[in-house]
DNA sequence: TCATTCACTTGATAATTATCAAGTGAATTA
DNA sequence: TAATTCACTTGATAATTATCAAGTGAATGA
């Protein structure tokens, strides 16, 4: 692994405040691996082996069952993912694959849960981790039982748009199939709510979206910090 | 607080292994408070001021927004609600009310905290249970995303016929209004839906349900031990 | 260059779910 | 006992969402 990206992992929140020697230590034992786009890196209901972190590319976490298939969440570098399944030593609950050409960094799950046996910082850390994570999915949960399909598209763009510097355009992070799992709805809905949220100044040229009425779109969206805002 | 109530508390996983002292002190602190029933204990957007445990009764967590209002959860004795909140010392993401008569005990978070930078057992016990809490998010997720209203009816049936000891009978531990919040359907809809599991053996006479056809009904439901069991 | 693929869109229709409005019957209360 | 409340159900209808089937147009590849 390149000493730039170390230092990337280095400031994740979970591996910030770690002990020095503990730290090299799991870099030691870690290591990096490329993968085209479209790979499965991990299986839901197998073993959670390895810690997972994102270095470059994209990560999908999709579960599927009765023959559905649905995006649970989409991981951009550099995050870790299956943190949970990983600490209890469980099966994991959903799939992992790399949208496009991704590296990632795989750490042995038994080499985190004994760094986390003798670093006191790196139990904080988890457990800020942790409890931000699941307040991210209970936000999720919310998004999906309080709001239809177009409502969560119009919260998602105004998110997008504000994450991406709040110049009124904004560049979808991943292709329209994928998004409309994320959303919880399918793709050809997703084509249709984007057609409602037309009138809403929503100017749609592939993935690069304008947002010409921002006023009126909030009006439509009802955006709520304690769903959408990411830092609360 | 009784003490056979104070032993319950202790079993908690979240105590369970804490030193002695540490718990004393804790429930020294701590004070237990009785409410009546459709009370509103906390208010999604507030502080989190206290670690609440609830020791008798049933505490409804819910959401709101846009003038809409959803079941997150059901939390029965003797369990622990709203911990992300306070280790995170951020605001709730839900409400919280009594479904019934209920005692809960308070624990104020700026002890909580305390007592997590000091005993190290704590520390570990916390992880567990977010990650646990953490998987039981995503489980629901899954459950909201892959599967219809009937589906989930016919999924959360089983589950329950199963924790209530496996007699092809059992009771709904909450009233249809609020368990059809909790499958994220409205309460006719709930209805309707019992309406359509009655040809797979699920008889209805008030809240005592009778699953005769437990093959069908399984048939229907597709349960899958990566959404439904709670103890992956 | 032409064929093919692929992502996305559009249309028609069906299934699912929500809403509004009564209705029922058991339990509570005057 | 009669009135009232309340939880739940049922019916009619509308809104939302999914499914199936083409269609489009840009990108890839022979």
């Amino acid at each position: 692994m390149r000493d730039g990206d170390q230092t990337l992992v280095r400031k994740l929140r979970l591996f910030a405040d770690m002990e020095e020697d503990n730290f090299a230590d799991l870099m030691q034992i870690a290591y990096l691996q490329s993968f085209p786009r479209q790979v499965q890196l991990i299986t839901e209901g197998e073993p959670a082996d390895f810690l997972h972190i994102v270095v470059s590319g994209a990560v999908e976490l999709f579960a599927r069952s009765n023959g559905r298939e649905t995006t649970m969440e989409v991981v951009r570098p550099v995050a870790t993912f299956i943190l949970a399944a990983v600490l209890k030593d469980a099966v994991y609950l959903m799939s992992a694959r790399t949208l496009e050409k991704s590296s990632v960094l795989l750490i042995p799950a038994e080499n985190i849960r004994a760094v986390m046996a003798r670093d006191r910082h790196f139990d904080k850390a988890i457990i800020t981790e942790l409890a931000s994570r699941y307040r991210a999915v209970v936000k999720a949960q919310k998004d999906l039982k309080l709001r239809t399909g177009v409502e969560r598209l119009a919260n998602y763009l105004l998110r997008q748009e504000i994450e991406q510097g709040g110049t009124g355009q904004l560049v979808l992070p991943v292709d329209k199939r994928t998004l409309a799992g994320r959303l919880g709805m399918t793709p050809e809905n997703l084509s249709r709510a984007f057609g409602t949220l037309k009138p809403y100044g929503v100017e749609v040229d592939g993935a690069d979206i304008g947002l010409t009425k921002p006023d009126d779109l909030v009006r439509l969206a009802k955006p709520n910090p304690l769903i959408d805002d990411p830092d609360i």
